[in-house]
DNA sequence: TATGAATGAGGTTTCATTCAT
DNA sequence: AATGAATGAAACCTCATTCAT
């Protein structure tokens, strides 16, 4: 899972480092965005800047590592709920976290827009097997909660992911919470 | 209305520099995204790099005039809108509009946000009168509308922009288009 | 002759810049070899190094405007010595100065190599028209002195820049001088 | 000979490690240069970066060993021919030889220049007997030249060495062959 | 007023060298 | 002894901003 660049597994103490390096860079991006330095990254991870540049060769890089990492995070928090007894709540609960961590991390946003329905060539490379993991798994929730009755049937999962990513940035930017949601979970509900 | 830093009003070649200069800025911004340089906008805009700061003194002042510039379109169309026969119709057509014209100009997304409900002081100095002139056609659209029975009656204004602003958000990056609007619409539509 | 990427004559005072950057990376080049770094050549030309980069805009153009300079200074030495009254004075005497040179500035002999006979396509394109005019003026001197019966008619100018660029390798690293020189002259003289 | 900086003797496969470490920055250093890194040199020869270090305490350490392998390369060369039955083919032999090297191996004339008259203190420290072993050998090759009519009496060994990396410089980078020696050669043979 | 050359802080990236494993 | 991760100084280059022309 975390091996170098040449095939062979990382040493003990670099696991150790990638780890903290990519948490600060989470941290930093989500708080100063996306244009802060590379040398914030390496101070709040306590690690010289040649240490991230190992592990991430160039900034762009780092990004996209992160981008991952939220979307895996996701993924596996979605592919949890695939069995919970609750369908609708399992589909709607897991839309408000998403959108909830989206409000203190900026970076979530960017990811869920990457991991998108219409991704670039370039976007896919980068996120690797992130963006679909993330789209199956809630492709399932939304997929029991439709014969659980609970969503609309004529919903894909594209347009929920768009949803998603437009709700979040909403909550990230404008401010957005509970209030706004309300209304978009009745847009996605059966037509009483 | 356009007046130079110092408070007089500008010679007439002066009004047409600082035109040309926006409108250089608004394209290259919504092209380049806001980490082009203010070299290229003078490029584009055929002025030398010292006509830009005199009339913009900090980079971040032109990115305000951007977005006040769209802002202050939207108000307009809105406003323009207020005396439409089919008021649901001005109401989710204007959303839709705004929208489309926003996955064309990513600036377009980030003046929605920043005129955002709850804006920050700074932003509120930033964008003057744009912003809440906006809400206000905006909210004004909405009551009409709300008279009519084309939108529920428990929506608010900050809710409608910060829907605006995510599913805005959703057209530019996420490739949402009408089949994510349906259902936003869907849930501002009065339960049946 | 001294103008902008853009084509536009530059100012004077921006004249007077390049030209002191240029007589300063000429130095510092020489004395502290191509690896010197830009910073250093700012610091003697005693301008940030923002305007290096302005002029210069990558290290390696640099590098090859000195060179230029090199190869138009001589061009313009061998030119003015078409007409001398002993071509072979002339032809010798052209060569010695060459070398001498050499021995003082390592920057003489690369651009001697870089102007030699087969260029790469990459090179040619970097000195533009300085190697040929260099290669011409040489040529120019080299027939008269055969015409004169200073020098043996089986030389060609591309064997004569070879030797030039040698013979100033070996002045500037192996710190050869005149009892060198005598013999390399001897095998460019007629067989008596 | 072969010994840590220690002093203590090496283990075989230290030894071993030494060599490979020794022909990879040979290869390296004649392709990319002298400013290749010490990673590429480490990768080439499948040992690690500290490996390297451990045999050559710097990088310049390390570009004079490659320079001390090759001047002794070429003073075995020398040494051998010493008993030659044809003096002169001996010395123009040799001499041609090493152009040939210089051609595809930048580092024989850097090393050959190292290795001349006047060397810098320094110089004379780093390349160790090898420099004065092969002005030795080479002296020895043109006293019976000389001896045998082959070549004028009033040449010194200092100034061979410097034709000899002049040449070899012209080859390397010039793209002198054969030709140019013609003039250099005649320029050493006695005048008829 | 308009121009664009000059400035220099700051960003990304490389690499010789050290040191824990 | 060998490894390769960590280090950080220093390189190249960009760009918002200032100022002489």
């Amino acid at each position: 899972m975390t091996s170098s660049p040449s095939g062979r597994p990382l040493r003990a103490d670099a696991v150790r480092n990638r780890a903290k390096v990519l948490a600060a860079a989470e941290e930093v991006f989500a708080v100063r965005g996306t244009s802060a330095s590379t040398e914030e990254v390496a101070r709040k991870a306590g690690v010289g800047i040649g240490t991230v540049f190992r592990h991430f060769p160039t900034k762009e890089s780092l990004l996209e590592a992160v981008l991952v990492a939220l979307l895996e995070r996701l993924a596996a928090e979605a592919e949890g709920l695939r069995t919970a007894d609750d369908a609708g709540a399992a589909f709607f609960g897991f839309f408000r976290r998403v959108v909830a961590q989206a409000a203190a991390k900026q970076a979530v946003t960017e990811a869920l827009a990457e991991a998108g329905v219409e991704m670039s060539a370039d976007a896919r490379a980068a996120t690797g097997r992130a963006g679909p993991d993330l789209r199956a798994a809630l492709g399932a929730l939304l997929e029991r909660a439709q014969e659980a009755g609970a969503v609309r049937a004529d919903v894909g999962p594209a347009e929920v992911m768009a949803l998603l990513a437009g709700m979040s940035y909403a909550a990230a930017r404008a401010g957005a919470h509970e209030d706004v949601l309300r209304f978009a979970f009745d847009g996605l509900r059966p037509r009483p």
